[in-house]
DNA sequence: GTGGTCTAGACCACG
DNA sequence: GTGGTCTAGACCACG
């Protein structure tokens, strides 16, 4: 699995390595029980320190996403606890980006379609 | 119309200004040509800096969802021009969201219907 | 309040600190919404780095217990969610103890009075 | 007796083998002079390194836990020193742990009980 | 070889 | 002035 970083972006390189992991678990590009990179892989390949990739994996683990352990590195959980809710923080997130769709003129079919393409076809 | 800033939220409080303000005009909540409150007003009224109000009331300037003008201040644009595509850290945000979501054990479904709720009746 | 590092200990710095100001917060030394000392405060206090103290009030931020902002700095949360369980992790460590005790030959008796010293004398 | 090990938690694994068997001592699950797996043995049924049981051993034997001999093994030992007083270590532990549970809403009452049980009836 | 901890030091955004 | 991020580099425990 390929990771990107967006340098212009404000957000944290730490937070953009584990939302991007968190998609690759999502979409089924990181199975259950696969292995990740290794801290000093992952920062060697994305020339990045390993204190940073350490974090997102770190905070990986306290979200219950990844296990780590120092035989083997970091593993992806294979059962991740089902919270049955979005947290307040993405509804948030989820109405601001409704709001500015809608105001930019996009239909709520065409958004709809995004979230349907990005869920993916499984677990409907 | 009521903004109210979550003290414990790590989105700055000027950005969650923005984010109230651009909801409030998705919603209805703020007609076009609609009067904002004054910075000083705004800030009193908050409790907060106006450095902090006049930062939240720039960047909606800039991004053209309102106009001002030194005689009446400022006040939501009459003609927001619609981009017609969600922004690629819109597309983003929603992927992520998405993906947390369908971790968390949501059903498109549910998904769908937030959607549908904080895209509101109109303009569909 | 008062920070004592055991620099012999086993638990990593951030965690003592973290622990410490928990036990603070339990005990009453720290009142909710007092102010925490400045992680550079802190830091330069103990002799260690800054971002050591950080990783502790993060800690204490995700976990609840404390509030940041760049303004104010940290400050005891004035409503801290009760899980009203205590966790998987806690109770073993509890197991523990009171087996290692048991062991030691110190009484039942002597251990609930253990108990009740350190949860003092409120909320029973 | 069944050791298990948690995957997820941080302690290291030659600390959990250590604390489970300690603890399977003060149950009286292990009894005095009873016969502990080889380290192969253990190292074999639990899937892990020999090095990481043996270390698990050594620290028992150091703490007056177990006594070993070439030709029989590992066992409990008959006496195992009473110390009569918890260590700094264990008393600080304590505290943690008692002011979590605090803050988290349990009462005494169910602290105690929780002691009481893990105590279990004999030696009050 | 792996992740975890810590330092010294720098720079940045927020307010 | 505050917390947050990131680096380069070191050392350590675990296994």
């Amino acid at each position: 699995m390929i990771i990107r970083i967006d340098e212009l972006s404000d957000v944290p390189i730490y937070q953009q390595i584990r939302n991007q992991i968190v998609m690759g678990i999502s979409g089924g590009e990181l199975k259950a029980g696969e292995q990740l990179p290794t801290v000093r892989a992952l920062a060697l390949e994305m020339g990045i320190n390993t204190m940073t990739v350490s974090k997102a994996y770190q905070i990986l683990k306290s979200e219950g996403y990844i296990m780590t352990d120092r035989k083997n590195g970091a593993r992806v959980r294979n059962e991740i606890r089902q919270e049955g809710a979005l947290s307040d923080a993405n509804r948030m997130e989820l109405k601001r980006i409704v709001s500015e769709a809608r105001i930019a003129g996009i239909s709520k079919k065409e958004l709809i379609s995004l979230v349907d393409e990005y869920y993916g076809k499984q677990g409907e």
